[in-house]
DNA sequence: CTAAACCTTGGAGTAGACACCAGAGTCAAG
DNA sequence: CTTGACTCTGGTGTCTACTCCAAGGTTTAG
């Protein structure tokens, strides 16, 4: 083992900027997540600049991947705020992942019913050079119903 | 056939409560229609009630029908000056839809993106009431790369 | 005639995740 | 020392599709 973790090793201290660019991230972004509640410096300088640790880092690498899995920043945030419940178990972050993915599941289901309501459309008006006033999709929109054309209401 | 389009068939005339009535929305939605230029009234009383045709139930169903295959408003708006210029055919209209469609399609694939990710996530952790410091979840969303694990990267 | 129900306009608020700006202070390099 | 790069705060703007509100005028049913 190399010498690790004996409390003079001092850690890298970063500013927002250089933050910022480790992470891909602008430093406006930064600002917002602090004032999310998501992500705060360790400390200030006299001045008032941010001071980051690298474990600031991590938290923006767990910030964007969890964007990337569909979570909201409010939702981010009770994930971080789990990890410091004592009472929390790894289910309970389970739980949101599955729930999350459930929601995602809905979504999902429904742009597939519009791309499908999408397809009929564009069937039922194959490549036509007609003038707009016989559009079958137009006048499909119009019906009452998700009724286009197939169903005469005889 | 009923006699019918003589000039002295009088249109019913809706204020804007009973076509919202009729087309199952707010009264606010549909001024906000007008104000983003998709449903005028056809005229407005001496005191300045608006006033609608028939037509405008069938123009509030072209946009509800249209909202539910994907289109915002303003494509909306567009979809329906469309009908209105003399050169178009229904082939643009049919462009509209198809290029409608492929949005959809490149929303599911992002979405179903992040639920495959999740979907890793969720396995990984099978169902462990560890504390919540040892959740293999949070670890892996801390990581530098999607790599969650599988890959250790030696 | 009156009260209830309706209509008008204008403006503010919502969610989500920032971007962008101004004006001012601070820090690092030459 | 100066210049340029960086940072600070506070506030506004963006996009979408509305909802809700207030203060007032109008219409309609009884």
């Amino acid at each position: 083992m190399p010498p690790v973790s004996a409390s003079r090793e001092q850690a890298p201290v970063l500013t927002i900027g250089k933050l910022a660019a480790a992470g891909e991230i602008s430093p406006d972004a930064l600002r917002y997540y602090e004032s999310e509640g998501l992500l705060a410096p360790v400390a200030r300088t006299e001045s008032g600049y941010r001071q980051y640790g690298e474990e600031a880092l991590r938290r923006v690498r767990f910030i964007k991947h969890a964007q990337a899995c569909g979570f909201t920043l409010a939702e981010i945030r009770d994930l971080l705020q789990l990890r410091q419940t004592d009472s929390a178990c790894c289910n309970d972050v389970r739980q949101r992942a599955i729930e999350k993915r459930l929601q995602l599941a809905a979504k999902i289901r429904t742009m597939q019913t519009m791309s499908a309501a999408l397809d009929r459309l564009i069937a039922e008006c194959a490549d036509s050079s007609q003038p707009v006033d016989d559009c079958p999709i137009l006048a499909a929109l119009e019906q009452v119903n998700g009724d286009n054309g197939k169903n005469p209401a005889r």
